[in-house]
RNA sequence: CGGGCUGUAGUAUAACGGUAGUACGAGACGUUUGGGACGUUUUAGUCCCGGUUCGAAUCCGGGCAGCCCGACCA
């Protein structure tokens, strides 16, 4: 992508509302516009960023058996009568012009749409286990949305889904998607913390959320320094400098993102839908439920909260938009232009800034700001030597790589 | 949904109740390129509706929107 042609530019200031780091950073950055609070258009570089990072749930939702498919935004009200939860107090109702009364809601959430579908599916142990998840715009009236990506109206949200016999087919699979989650915030450049944690409109029995350590969280959690053991404060019994009921350690209060949570539905939904299956031995059973959240966008906001010097964001190589930022000075877009065609030839992804109009100083904020993980700069005092400047965004230092040796360099 | 604060060019900010100004951005021309360049010139604004007043960005009422605290929540 040539930075000349970018639909969009890079503001100086961020606007007076925003407060967040997040929020600051991405709008000034030209990766979101925010058109009413808590909703957002994603520009490309910053839906290049949640590509990065859809591609890394595919892989991992893959490895547990996970099967792609896509629900419908706009979810009849007849979904939710068998639960009740057409009047939870949580969606976006929807009308047409011409109807007196709203027959529809924007979904958000998917338990109830997808187990009157798997009722039609699932009839004996034999289509058992079976898990099925998508990339889903979620819509919940926030009465506050806040802090950029956050806290959003509309968001992105990976929704997992499974199937079981038995609880303990249940739990099994549970914890596979357990270890999924964590390699997921892993490969994102994020530590995230098991926390035990209530149901909220969801199930009544305990879930698991990971959080992400941060104070501009809106989950508190208790955390014991010692074996990480966690639980949120909406339900723990721990307190802040008491004693790890695990291990004995010490348990601090902590501010906290939750970017994934885990519930064992159990039996909630299949008993509302009727949603049985045939044993080996021809009786009826309910099936067996969980289901699994990642918000992506809020991800993507966490990342950028934790991944930034204050200057511009430092994204982690796995979701960057683009590995490297070329930068073309003193007018050498001639060279400069050669090495974006072969460093695209070589598959790299490249961020060419080819303005003619700024000055060297306004280009190397610019880079800082957008924080793809490797500046490469073409100047006449570079090329004097037939090479680059090359620096991580990560570090001060750069250093000068021979022209020929450049895609090793990036290797 | 309760409490508070705030709405002025694209962005950030000024203007006693009396000519809406400045900076950045954007356009044109020229000069310029190693940490947010320079000159000339152009462009563009008082959230909406009502009220008070000779006169309202400014005061009052009502909306709407945004932010912060709380409640709620991925």
């Amino acid at each position: 992508m040539r930075l000349s042609k970018l639909f969009t530019k890079t503001l100086r200031e961020a606007p007076k509302d925003e407060e967040s780091i997040n929020a600051k950073l991405l709008i000034r950055g030209g990766f979101i516009f925010k058109n009413s609070a808590g909703v957002y258009t994603f520009f490309s570089l910053g839906w290049r960023v949640i590509e990065k990072i859809l591609k890394i749930v595919d892989e991992e939702m893959d490895a547990v058996g996970g099967e792609k498919i896509s629900m419908p935004a706009l979810v009849e009200k007849k979904y939710w009568d068998a639960t009740g939860r057409w009047d939870v107090d949580i969606g976006f109702e929807v009308r047409g012009k011409k109807e007196k009364e709203s027959n529809f809601t924007l979904g958000w959430s998917h338990e109830d749409i997808l187990s009157f579908m798997a009722s039609k599916f699932i009839n004996s142990y034999k289509d058992l286990p079976k898990a099925v998840y998508q990339f889903q715009t979620k819509f919940r009236n926030e009465p506050r949305a806040k802090s950029g990506l956050l806290r959003g109206r509309e968001f992105l949200m990976k929704d997992l889904y499974s199937f079981h016999e038995s609880e303990k087919d249940l739990f099994r699979y549970y914890d596979s998607v357990k270890q999924a989650y964590f390699k997921i915030f892993e490969r994102c450049g994020l530590k995230t913390i098991y926390t035990l944690a209530g149901g909220g409109a969801f199930t009544i029995s305990n879930t698991h959320e990971f959080q992400v350590l941060s104070d501009v969280g809106e989950d508190t959690v208790f955390i014991c320094l010692k074996c990480e053991y966690a639980e949120n404060s909406e339900i723990s019994k721990l307190k802040d400098g008491g004693q790890c009921s695990k291990c004995g350690g010490f348990v601090q209060e902590k501010k906290s993102i939750e970017v994934g949570n885990i519930f064992p539905l159990g039996l909630k939904y299949s008993e509302a839908f009727g949603l049985k299956y045939l044993d080996k031995d021809g009786g009826q059973k309910h099936v067996v439920m969980g289901s699994y959240g990642i918000g992506i966008s809020r991800l993507m906001g966490t990342i950028v909260e934790i991944h930034n010097d204050g200057i511009g964001i430092l994204w982690p190589e796995n979701v960057a938009p683009f590995k490297v930022h070329l930068i073309a000075l003193n007018h050498r877009n001639q060279e400069a232009g050669k090495i974006y065609e072969d460093l695209q030839n070589a598959g790299v992804e490249v961020l060419y800034d080819d303005r003619l109009d700024q000055s060297p100083g306004e280009k190397f904020a610019d880079a800082d700001l957008i924080g793809c993980p490797f500046r490469v700069i073409v100047s006449e005092k570079t090329l004097e030597k037939d090479s680059v400047e090359f620096k991580k965004r990560a570090e001060d230092k750069s250093i000068l790589v021979n022209l020929n040796k450049l895609s090793n360099q990036l290797r």
